[in-house]
DNA sequence: CTTTATTCCTAG
DNA sequence: TTAGCTAGGAATAAAG
């Protein structure tokens, strides 16, 4: 049974209605057009193979036991020996975690556990590394007490590992020494202006990242020591990941280049195993010859169960019977293993491998053998995260087999499941299972989507429609279990229809460009690939201003959370509702929040706190007031970081689309196009993390600024536009401002052609921004000719951007057309009338086509089952069933049109069963709706 | 019946 | 131990 489709949104009525048309039941006697696909894969390999000498993609007997010899192919290339005093060791850094072990690179002596750093990275020529760190220890700070000297320094340290032990509840790991260190070191704080006032701060320097949080307690609880009184400390960077503070301090980025020096590391074991010293590490910048990508593997897998009839499957019941298994070189446009490995016997499959077994548990532990064999750097599949992976090790644990939950890259170390929660405002509470499986990147496609994309389904099946063109083998997932009940020949059906769910993933990474999007943002923000789909946005930002506080001497504070209330956003300006035949220009500010922080230098580092102007000595020719009456000092006083970071993202992202220009290799275009991607959102992304109140450093004066600023130009680009064109100015007409969002204004200039409206539009949009500091920067944009305004955030218009002679879209915000929540009739109605109103330009046309939609509605023309698509498509197939569907059908185009509502429920719930036939007796609004319209 | 609060999803 | 922001339309449920 195809168990993740139901988790991720229950099949659509339509869809299935579709798939029926296309292959019927005719498939055992032609093969399908993904066969004809497989075997051209074979084709290709022949000849490599021919070269290589290998043997090909047999059929396994069923029994024979799983050997990894079998296929060459599986395994990495050998690697050239290495000699660490004569070659430098250089590989593509993908993974970074630590673990605890001995000190066994320095000589200083030390008793206990100590971090190490553990990172795992692919060369050039595909061999894998892994490259042990040693010597790099976690550390926060606090401000010295009044009178500190390193006279004290011994005595504090005493103190506080007494502290910090006497605190553990069982030192199960007998430690003797928390503490290692306690420095002076001279820093100052980011979070507010003091005029430069270098400090003295304490660094402390701890064991092991876990300590930190206990000490941070203990001396913010009140501390003693030697001749100072008993005191509260504040912390400063205690709340750093272990692995970002590394980073951070050995300027790695995610995803980067890292070099070892020959002489300056050593070889333990495995393909690549060494150890070095955390200060002999080179760390390469994303630039040049670093802006390549090693030929990493990835693995795309999909399982199929035997589940009962119309039960979820249950790891603890229902057997694995198959798995296929894609493995593909990032960069190379085919995958070059494929295989599906099957319960019982079933017949071959051209162009890939199908090895049959007849234990299910033979099949896991063989399975876990080829993962570990192929030793992919990312694995990736659709639900592998909540489904696949979970069911597998669930499945192997009930059938104990022992040797399977070691997926991931170091020998000994077990896959565990856990369960997280996870909640933030932007997607709500998200419950996940999360797997260990060190140095290999776990990228589920579907959480990929989830993140990325915003679509009516995410089904794989409608996924990939949407994106491929394209659709899973037509097999339903309820038949499964009779396939695998069968003869070899359905259960090769089944096989062919597994490998497809492999492979759709594969193209669609591809297709999407995820990898290297993905590595473009873990460069640019600093953090590793795997932060990226397992944590939330502020990890970012935080890198980054740790990275450039760190090159002033600025320390960042821990703040408590604490909830307070919104502030004001932006403005919308009121909306002249109506339609337009008339051109309407559109200005917007480009990145106006980034470009507001720059022009007015706000950051935390130059926000002056209440009565420091007047401490500090400060004239008024040194600060500024924002229109939220915060004060900051200008950039000649003190340069803040946050114009810094944007200042470096937005001149990167110039140069990313500068060089995009000149590139004609299409892979480095698009490693550019990913990275000038990854610029944007990047900056646009600082605003929101100065306002995160529960956040790792939030400060509300910053983003309530930032807005103020926005609504005070909004305002002021609309007066200055109404009062430059006007007929008293020698124009044809008196321009109007008839809408405006955040960063833009519709402008009805009262010209009356398109090109016309264009360089009036241009000419505007610089003059007011000569009335700006730069880098605020009004531009042209658009041209919507015609325009519909129906309401605040909701209209649509024809988008006239690059020519002035043809349209280049219809554009819709906010309608039903583009909302997710309604159905596809509703979305495809609203859709074809507001074509015949703008295009046509027949208002008349597009009532009668509602009124014919509507009528056909009344009088169950329309087969009700195709309005069943509700809303909250993401929502596992459980939550859905308990909830009644919702059918709606809302048609709204402005008022001067027409205007009614019918909204619709069938009595019926929606169980996982087809909903076919409704015979649903309506709702009173529907009556009522259905009385009013009159037929 | 009207008003208010909540939910959902979008614009920017 | 973890989480970017506010504005706002439309539908619906709950309260008056």
């Amino acid at each position: 049974m195809d168990a993740k489709r139901r988790n991720s949104g229950p099949p659509r009525g339509g869809a299935s209605q579709a798939k029926r048309g296309k292959t019927g039941g005719d498939w055992e006697d032609s093969p399908s057009i993904f066969e004809e696909e497989l075997a051209l894969f074979e084709e290709a390999d022949m000849e490599a193979e021919e070269r290589e000498g290998q043997a090909g993609h047999d059929v396994i007997p069923v029994g024979e036991l799983f050997s990894t010899d079998l296929n060459p192919r599986w395994r990495r290339p050998q690697a050239a020996p290495l000699n660490p005093d004569s070659d430098t060791l250089v590989f593509q850094q993908i993974d970074l975690d630590y673990y605890l072990g001995k000190l066994s690179w320095n000589p200083e002596p030390s008793q206990g556990n100590v971090p190490i750093i553990r990172m795992f990275g692919v060369t050039d020529s595909g061999n894998s590394v892994c490259c042990h760190v040693h010597g790099f220890a976690p550390y926060f700070y606090i401000p010295a007490p009044n009178g500190f000297t390193s006279d004290h320094l011994s005595e504090f340290k005493r103190e506080l590992n007494s502290a910090v032990l006497k605190d553990m509840r069982y030192n199960k790991d007998n430690m003797s020494v928390t503490v290692l260190a306690v420095d002076i070191t001279h820093k100052e704080s980011m979070y507010g202006y003091h005029g430069k006032r270098i400090a003295d701060f304490l660094r402390i320097t701890m064991a092991i990242p876990r300590l930190i949080a206990p000490a941070k307690r203990l001396l913010e609880q009140g501390f003693k020591f030697g001749p100072f009184p008993i005191q509260s400390f504040s912390s400063y960077e205690a709340n750093i990941d272990f692995e970002i503070r590394f980073m951070v301090d050995s300027d790695v980025v995610g995803c980067c280049w890292i070099e070892l020096p020959k002489g300056k590391y050593r070889v333990s074991l495995c393909q690549y195993e060494v150890d070095v010293g955390w200060t002999q590490l080179i760390s390469h910048p994303a630039e040049g010859e670093y802006q390549r990508i090693a030929p990493l593997r990835v693995l795309s897998f999909d399982i199929e169960c035997a589940g009962r009839k119309g039960i979820f499957p249950e790891a603890e019941k229902d057997p694995v019977i198959q798995i296929a298994s894609m493995v593909q070189r990032q960069g190379e446009k085919e995958p070059f293993i494929r295989t599906v490995f099957t319960l019982q016997s079933c017949s071959s499959i051209v162009g890939s491998q199908v090895l049959c077994f007849t234990k299910e548990s033979q099949l896991l532990q063989s399975w876990a053998e080829f993962v570990r064999t192929v030793d992919a750097d990312i694995i990736t599949g659709y639900n592998i995260q909540n489904f696949d992976l979970p069911y597998l090790l669930n499945r192997a644990a009930t059938l104990k087999v022992k040797l399977f939950p070691y997926l991931g890259r170091v020998l000994g170390i077990k896959s565990v499941l856990r369960d997280s929660s996870f909640q933030s405002k932007q997607m709500g509470r998200r419950e996940n299972k999360i797997l260990n499986m060190e140095g290999r990147v776990q990228f589920d496609l579907l959480q990929v989507l989830l993140r990325d994309y915003k679509l009516r389904s995410y089904t794989l099946n409608a996924v990939s429609f949407h994106f491929l063109q394209e659709q899973k083998e037509d097999v339903q997932h309820s038949i499964i279990t009779d396939l695998q009940n069968g003869n070899e020949q359905t259960r090769r059906r089944l096989a062919v229809y597994c490998l497809k769910d492999a492979y759709l993933p594969l193209r669609l990474l591809q297709k999407l460009m995820c990898v290297i999007n993905y590595m473009e943002m873990a460069r640019v923000t600093g953090v590793p690939l795997t932060y990226l789909l397992s944590r939330g946005q502020q990890i970012k930002v935080v890198s980054q201003l740790l990275r450039q506080a760190m090159k002033q001497g600025l320390v960042m504070p821990v703040v408590k959370p604490e909830g307070g209330e919104d502030y004001t956003g932006a403005t919308v300006i009121e909306p002249e509702k109506g339609y337009y035949s008339v051109p309407i220009a559109t200005l917007d500010f480009s990145s106006l929040y980034p470009s507001i922080m720059m022009a007015h230098n706000l950051c935390y580092t130059t926000l002056l706190q209440k009565g420091s102007a007047e401490k500090l000595g400060l004239t008024p020719e040194d600060f500024i007031k924002t229109p939220t009456g915060d004060l900051f000092v200008k950039s000649s006083v003190r340069k803040g970081l946050l114009p810094d970071i944007l200042e470096d993202l937005l001149s990167a992202r110039k140069k990313a689309k500068a060089e995009l220009k000149k590139e004609t290799d299409p892979f480095k275009k698009q490693v550019l196009d990913g990275r000038q991607l990854a610029l944007k959102i990047s900056a646009n992304s600082v605003y929101g993390f100065t306002g995160a109140q529960v956040g790792k450093l939030p400060c509300l004066e910053i983003s309530q600024s930032v807005t103020g600023f926005g609504r005070q130009m909004i305002e002021q680009t609309k007066q200055l536009v109404e009062s430059k064109y006007t007929i008293a100015n020698g124009y044809q007409a008196d321009a109007k401002v008839i809408y405006g969002d955040t960063d833009s204004v519709m402008v009805k200039l009262g010209v009356d052609t398109v090109s016309r409206a264009m360089e009036v539009g241009r000419e505007a949009a610089e003059w007011v921004s000569s009335h700006f500091t730069p880098p605020i920067k009004l531009e042209f944009e658009k041209v919507y000719y015609p325009y519909l305004l129906i309401n605040k955030k909701r209209y649509a218009g024809l988008y006239f951007s690059s020519s002035a002679d043809t349209h280049d879209k219809m554009d819709c915000k906010g309608i039903e057309t583009v909302r997710r929540d309604n159905c596809t009739l509703v979305a495809n109605l609203i859709n074809t009338c507001l074509q015949t109103i703008l295009i046509d330009r027949d208002p008349q046309g597009a009532v009668a086509h509602a009124k014919e939609v509507i009528s056909d509605l009344l009088c169950n023309r329309i087969d009700i089952s195709q309005l069943v698509i509700t809303k909250e498509l993401t929502r596992t197939a459980q939550e859905y069933a308990a909830k009644q569907a919702h059918v709606e059908l809302a048609e709204r185009i402005q008022s001067m049109f027409w205007r009614t509502t019918f909204p619709l429920t069938p009595s019926t719930t929606w169980n996982n069963s087809s909903p076919s036939h409704c015979s649903a007796s309506l709702s009173p609004s529907w009556e009522r709706a259905k009385q009013r319209a009159s037929y």
